[in-house]
DNA sequence: TGCAACATTAAGGTCCAATGAAGGCCAAAT
DNA sequence: ATTTGGCCTTCATTGGACCTTAATGTTGCA
């Protein structure tokens, strides 16, 4: 899962970026407007996190350019507490959610999570295949009812695998998701990675669920296919 | 003792919390019925203070789910009308107590303390992870029937990971609790303070039950698996 | 067989956590 | 008022886990 934080205040934005790299989502911090929507309108983010007050281009101009560019992600807004007038002018900027300065971050994760879900994928909180099954709330992988630890890149691997279980994916898909764009030319950096992970959660059993398409890329399923 | 405090009015929330936080409990605020919904089944609360009157969703629906998903911290009900017709329909929905607005703070204190001394009690006040244990009332501690003592915040701390034993807790979250504080700059104080905590309860033992979690925070747990 | 794609392993670099020490602050005692 | 001691917090260093690259081995397919 992939987070933009547009903040200025360092303050802040350390503080919510490392709670939310803690959940294990991905967290891009950028301090100003333009850059802002640049990067939003330019990648793919499951979420965007809007502060208003902003150098270069306040926070509501970008909401807007970023609705009149049909970009459909949602939005969450930070904003000072006296600046309760704007709420409605947010919302019909097309603000998914709201929220006023200071704030708990458990009150900030709680209204991430809920954005998150109410997103274009249905998500239930566990998702298994076969004896595996992985639970996104609480983060813990089991298989065969014994937990599995993993590391931070292996985890969100393993999830966009189960979360599209029975697809194929190809290489490209899966540096897009689970790495930074930063990743340019040749790298087996997936190919590292799978090993880790059949290492951890194929390799002690039976029935092996990763699977390589030959030519094509990876995908997780239970039992022979196609 | 931490305590969910689940109210819109600002004014309400912050006298309230502040007056309680000089009690010495550990107050959470959060403003509409969804979230504080989310947080009282996903964190461990001695208490959950409800208003009635809340957005996203009211305080009786999010009573009635609580009591259905089993969670049986006690709760307080504040509301502003004193129609006698939702006293009835509340405690039907497993509300412990009721107070109607206005209040003075001394009311709402007593109120609290006593249903702090009879809920947890009546289950057990104290908390065990393996041969640890900790008893939320005397705030001792001991482990393999030896006393450890520890200071403020070393026993805050243990509280925080005992009450959500299993769980993995970040530093962020962590820092919230214990410190009641937000937005701090970046600091290592948990990391030292978890290095108090396991000098003293598991240094000298053989099973090590604080673990870290790289990249996400730390959990207290008995053993690897289950 | 030969080639390309994939698997596997090892090694280096980087980043995060563990640790020890020292300064600051407050309260109690002198 | 000054001193003392305990606790809280910050800082710098060390150590280790994890990430990434790269080199080599293996498999599948024309």
């Amino acid at each position: 899962m992939r987070i933009l934080l547009v903040e200025d205040e360092t303050k802040v934005s350390s503080f919510v970026a490392r709670g939310l790299m803690a959940e294990r989502f991905a967290v891009d911090v950028i301090a100003d407007g333009q850059s802002g929507l640049e990067l939003a309108t330019t990648y793919h983010y499951d979420l965007v996190i809007l502060d208003l007050m902003l150098p270069k281009m306040d926070g509501t101009q970008v909401l807007r350019r970023l609705r009149s560019q049909n970009v459909n992600v949602p939005v969450l807004i930070l904003t000072a507490r006296d600046a309760v007038a704007d709420k409605v002018g947010n919302f019909e900027a097309g603000a998914d959610d709201y929220l006023t300065k200071p704030f708990a971050f458990a009150e900030l994760l709680v209204r991430v999570k809920a954005l998150l879900r109410r997103g274009p994928v249905s998500r239930s909180s566990v998702v298994r295949v076969g004896d595996l099954e992985l639970d996104r709330l609480s983060q813990q992988v089991r298989r065969a009812g014994k937990r599995i630890d993993l590391t931070s890149k292996e985890y969100s691997l393993l999830e966009y695998l189960m979360s599209n279980a029975g697809r194929v994916l190809s290489r490209t898909m899966i540096i897009e998701h689970v790495w930074d764009q930063s990743f340019d030319g040749i790298t087996n950096i997936v190919d590292v990675y799978v090993r880790h992970l059949r290492s951890k959660v194929d390799d002690p059993y039976e029935q092996k669920l990763i699977r390589t398409v030959r030519g094509v890329g990876y995908t997780i399923t239970i039992g022979a296919q196609s």
